[in-house]
Parts: structure tokens; sequence; C-alpha cells
DNA sequence: CCGCGATGTATCGGACCGATACATCGCACG
DNA sequence: CGTGCGATGTATCGGTCCGATACATCGCGG
């Protein structure tokens, strides 16, 4: 997962491990809370061992005669090569069940923008399935075990319950949106500010820029 | 986490661990997908070495002098001690910052018929505060960086942001429940098939039948 | 001038998962 | 009648990821 999420985020620019963490957080932030240095810096040595990814120290010009004194501290900064950027294609058609839980849909779908629409619509379907079973897993605890249980755990089963029916909502309508081949916008109706005008999704695909 | 749920479930009947998975599987699927075994035996063998639970591999009654010939396989029951009981209720009373995350509050949440009222305020408040400061990042991002993000991001932070405001308005109810005395029965509107009779629930507390 | 919060790299032990292996039991289907 | 298959049942191993911790630099305000 975190391998994944790498790859792709380093295809839109070359940065070192705290940007990273940094990006990686503000991209996944309503999946999970942030990466662990503690996962990042040992993923990035297998990812760079594996040859996904360079490592080069940041000494920005001309230091030959001046080594020591104040010396610049590290700032690793991770390139991904054209091997990393096939591992990361691969990654996406592999798109295994591993992909439909929680943490890896939401990982995947992040970078939709960089997955092409044939295994976008797969994935979402995956995910859906996933969520139905649990859904009706949920209801049946609700229905046939319900005496057996107290009054919280069955609260928690029922805010369970009412999160699947709502996903499985969400995902009708990225499917839906999906197959009529436009771009992600589900109408939500008033949720928080309702900020929304950019109402003009570019045609999925490769839209980042590469910074000059 | 596993510890507490193991601790909390042998509190209602001692089991054997295939029976714990399931019903760990069933009073958590709400918020987890199943109980590893590569887990919950490692776990089990920790319990026991600290003395919270023990094992006693079940032979029924007087196999004394047919040992061998269908010899009855394994089947190990655990049982909690009097350490075990009160351990459990020293991570009750602990219920420090790590009982905020996802996993950690459903777990919790979920013995909440074992947890004073006190504990369980103190618990949905902190949840509470935690999933606030999820929202505001969300809106932060939703709003300032909304154009360094693609269609997709953006809306995975939206699909989020939304759980988030319905999950603190989940809490918020508890929280008043909690407050004037009774039982979690929040007023669901209209999500499932509406299954819903047993409108007295007991001041909790203990209500488990011990199963004579 | 000193501390403190942001930036930055890095390791270690532990929790948990997914795959795998292996054995028994009951029953449905040929 | 047997045979195989799904449920029950115990167990290990490698690998991913987290949380705590350590340490160093930089700029800014008090």
């Amino acid at each position: 997962m975190l391998e994944f999420a790498i790859l792709g985020l380093l295809q839109e620019a070359p940065m070192h491990g705290y940007e990273l963490r940094k990006e990686l957080t503000a991209k996944l932030g309503a999946i999970r809370a942030a990466i662990s240095y503690g996962s990042l810096y040992p993923t990035l040595r297998r990812l760079q061992a594996a040859g996904w990814i360079t490592e080069a120290a940041e000494t920005p010009a001309t230091a030959e005669e001046v080594p020591a004194l104040t010396s610049r501290r590290g700032r690793v900064v991770y390139t991904i090569t054209a091997e990393g950027k096939e591992r990361f294609a691969q990654l996406i058609a592999q798109a295994g069940p591993e992909t439909y839980d929680d943490t890896g849909f939401g990982v995947h779908f992040a970078f939709f923008a960089r997955t092409d629409q044939a295994t976008r619509l797969r994935i979402l379907e995956g995910r859906r399935r996933k969520i139905e079973e649990r859904r009706e897993g949920l209801r049946d605890v609700l229905g046939r075990a319900a005496e057996r249980l107290d009054a919280y755990t069955l609260e928690l089963q029922r805010h369970g319950l009412d999160a699947c029916e709502r996903e499985v909502r969400w995902l009708e309508e990225l499917i839906a949106n999906e197959r009529s081949g436009r771009a992600p916008t589900v109408p939500h109706p008033g949720t928080a500010g309702g900020r929304r005008e950019d109402n003009s999704p570019p045609p999925p695909g490769e839209s980042r820029k590469e910074r000059p």
C-alpha cells in the first residue's frame, strides 16, 4: 500500500521524506491518519533496493572547497525511475481483492487520475461488492443475533450499517458517472459550505503539472 | 486492542479460539473485517503467560482407559482469571489517546456495557474531538489546496468530510443520551427495514446472562 | 541569547495480517 | 457405500505498518 502511494506521488515530482509524508497525509487524509516514519523510511529503502526509485543527497551546487562549517544537513531527495513507473502501472493492473478493503481502496482511489477507466470501473465494482457483503453481515447480526447483544453493540452495528448503505450509494453514483464517460462529480446535497464552482472536470488521465 | 477485546469477551463465557474469533467478528463486524488467527493465537499465548487467562485442554469426562482411538482432537478452552478481570478494568480506566482512533474507539464502544458512565462520556468526547480535528483538516485541504489536487482525490476528501460530519452528529446524540442518564438509543431516521420494537433499554452496567 | 516549534532523517520493538499447513467431523451427492 | 467438500479447529511464519524515541538544524520572537 505504502509502496503504491509513494510511487504514485513521486510521479508528480521528486521529493524528500518529510515532504513525501506531508503530501501523503494531505492526499490520504480522508482514509488514514498519517504515515509513520517507521514505515516510510524502511519502505523508501526497500524501493531503492528494488530499483523503483533513486535517492540523491541534496547539495545544491559547487560546494567543493567548503565541506565542513555549517555542513548542510541531509535532505535526501527521492526520484522515481522508469522501472518504478512500470511497477506502478503493474500494481494498478493487478488490482486484486486486497484492493477492496478500506485502506487499499482509498489509496487506489486517490490515484484514479493515473488509472485507466476500465480499471477504475473494476475497482469501484469490486469495492461495492465487498461493502454489500459487509452490509449483509451487519443486517444478519441486527436481525438474527440482536437479543444476544447489548444496546451499545447494537448501536455500533446500526451506525456501521448506515455507513455501508451510504457508501454503496456513493459508489453507485461514481460507477454511473464513470460509465457515462465523465469525471467524478457526485452531486453532494448540502454538506459543508457547498464550495463548488469548478464544474469542468478535465477528461481524466494525465493532468499533472510537472513543476518547471 | 485484541487483548482488550479478548478479556472483554471471555467475561461472558469461557471459549475456545475458533468460537472467540466468531464472537469477536460478530461483535466488531462494524469496525474491522475479521481477526486473523495469526494475531489471535499469539495473543492468547501472551495473555496466558501474563496470567490474565488460563487454558485447559477439553477432554469432557473420564477418558482414562481410552486414550488413543479417535483421540478427540484439541479444543483448548480459555477462561478469564480474577487478575484478567482486574486488567480489563484497568485498561478501561486508562482510556488514553489511542482509544480515540477508529479501531480503538470501536472496540471500546463495543464493551460500553461493561464501562462506567463517566468513562463512557470521556471516551465519547475524546472521540468527538478527534473527529472534529480530522474534519477541520479535510475542510482545510478542500478549501486551500483544492486546485493542487485532481477531481478524484477531491471527491475522496468530500466523502470523508461527509462521514466525519455524520459521525460527529452521531456522537453528539450519544453524548446527550449519556448525560441524560439513559441507554444508547439514537433515533435513526429510516435506515433499513426499520427493525425496532425493543424500546426498553436496561439501565446499562452488568446485564449479561452468565450461561448456566 | 536562548528556547521553541517547524523541518528533517533514522531506528527499534511490537501489533496485526495473509497465506499456509494440517486434522476431524458430518452430510450430501453420486 | 464411499468419497469428497465445507465447517470446525489449532497453529506458525514472513512481512507491513505503527508509536515511541533519538538527534540535528533553522528561523523567529521574547
